[in-house]
DNA sequence: AAGATTAGTGTCCTTGTGACACTATATTTG
DNA sequence: CAAATATAGTGTCACAAGGACACTAATCTT
């Protein structure tokens, strides 16, 4: 059993492997804006500042990268959220001071009413306008990451409705286009955008509805098998 | 100087760490058809079965993760390919007998005649085609890697010209459309195809023909700045 | 009750693209 | 050498997707 010895005799360390990590881009969407949830580092390096949720992988636990990344957002907010997407890896041998280290980064969305950042009072969990991210002092290369994760979500805005993941259970179409407006930057028609959710056909119509000083809006909710995990296990 | 200290006591060794790797998918077209570079592994595990070209970082001489891809590439096709482009990340405790491991995925794309495989003698490289994967011992996860590659490349081809990173410097319309065919896995409107590339306008028309028992088709090339490595820049 | 406010629709017009017949320029063949 | 064949490339119609924007609808405010 030439592989069986091989299986025995083998030492992981000899090869020299950069640290791993994951990291994730969480983003909600609260009072009219977009928010993402921010971290503040208690240990070196770069303690005090803020960084993405995420950490090492824990092989005794996880049995996939996913499971890490659950588990580290379960961590910080109480639950797992309905949409996690793997994003990019990046890695090389300056962006931690230690040296050569590589993350695999990922989009999440979760509705901010499902979050337990609000009622508990642990100060170092945040969530960040992301117009105001250029305020806060981020860490490693946190900051571009938030950026490519945004611009991802762009790109997403305008050909599928993705961003609904980032609004409760039960939302109405001008909530879904305001967050589409913002992730896009810019005004869109109304007309337009209501034929396009509705020729997708991923969303339900029920008989509730909501009012804000004028005529109620009817609230939606997304039709089963739209999404959530089915793409992140393609990838585990 | 706190910080100081902590990087002189730090050790890396602290964390458990997966086992790391990086992997390609180097796709061509050749022969009317799309082939992948398919390596012979010498070493276990998976000994003798077929795999893509990758392999570890090494933290001396690679800065970024992508120079590892493209040495690992170099040392096998003699050239760094046009087109380098992260696929996706995957992880977890089964895919490797050693147990926990990583490997960061791109997609590559190369003409034919720039590689030197096929004048090189090393029989443990070969362009195998797409179509004929079946029949291939492949190690680890590499079919199901090698899958999500062309499965993103078709989703390219619809609406873009990155497959033409396959073809030579100058080539015809009708050579991209087939490739974009031989993606996508139906026929295309030659009318709609040409709008398509001319609206696009990424491709530069040159003087040369070339005929094949027809009316000559006009050669063309990749207009400058479309592309290439910028994409795999932001990504280190 | 009238105006303001938000939700949702009707309709025109532009644009993108599939379908397909047409023209153009080469090679092959009788 | 002319006609047939093969490949490249264009003209044009029809239909579908989507932007613009004025309209109707249902609530709240004063």
């Amino acid at each position: 059993m030439e592989e069986q010895d091989y299986l025995k005799t083998y030492d992981q360390r000899a090869y020299a492997t950069p640290l791993l990590s994951v990291d994730s881009v969480l983003f909600t969407y609260h009072e009219q804006s977009l928010k993402v949830l921010l971290v503040q580092r208690a240990k070196h390096p770069d303690k005090g500042k803020w960084g993405l949720p995420g950490g090492f992988i824990d092989m005794q636990t996880d049995k996939t990268i996913e499971d890490t990344v659950m588990r580290k957002l379960e961590e910080k907010t109480g639950v797992i959220p309905p949409y996690i997407e793997q994003l990019a890896t990046r890695g090389n041998a300056v962006r931690d001071k230690r040296g050569w280290s590589v993350t695999v980064c990922y989009t999440a969305l979760i509705a901010h009413q499902n979050c337990r950042v609000n009622i508990s009072t642990v100060s170092e969990v945040e969530w960040v306008d992301s117009d105001r991210l250029d305020e806060v002092d981020l860490a490693f290369d946190h900051r571009e990451i938030i950026h490519i994760a945004r611009e991802r979500l762009r790109q997403k805005a305008l050909y599928s409705i993705v961003p609904a993941y980032a609004l409760p259970e039960k939302f109405t179409l001008p909530e879904l286009q305001h967050i589409h407006e913002l992730l896009i930057g810019k005004k869109l028609q109304k007309k337009s955008f209501r034929r396009r959710i509705e020729q997708a056909d991923l969303l339900h119509e029920t008989d509730e509805k909501r009012a804000l000083g004028g005529r109620p809006a009817t609230l939606y909710t997304m039709k089963k098998s739209s999404g959530s995990y089915t793409f992140i296990r393609n990838l585990g």
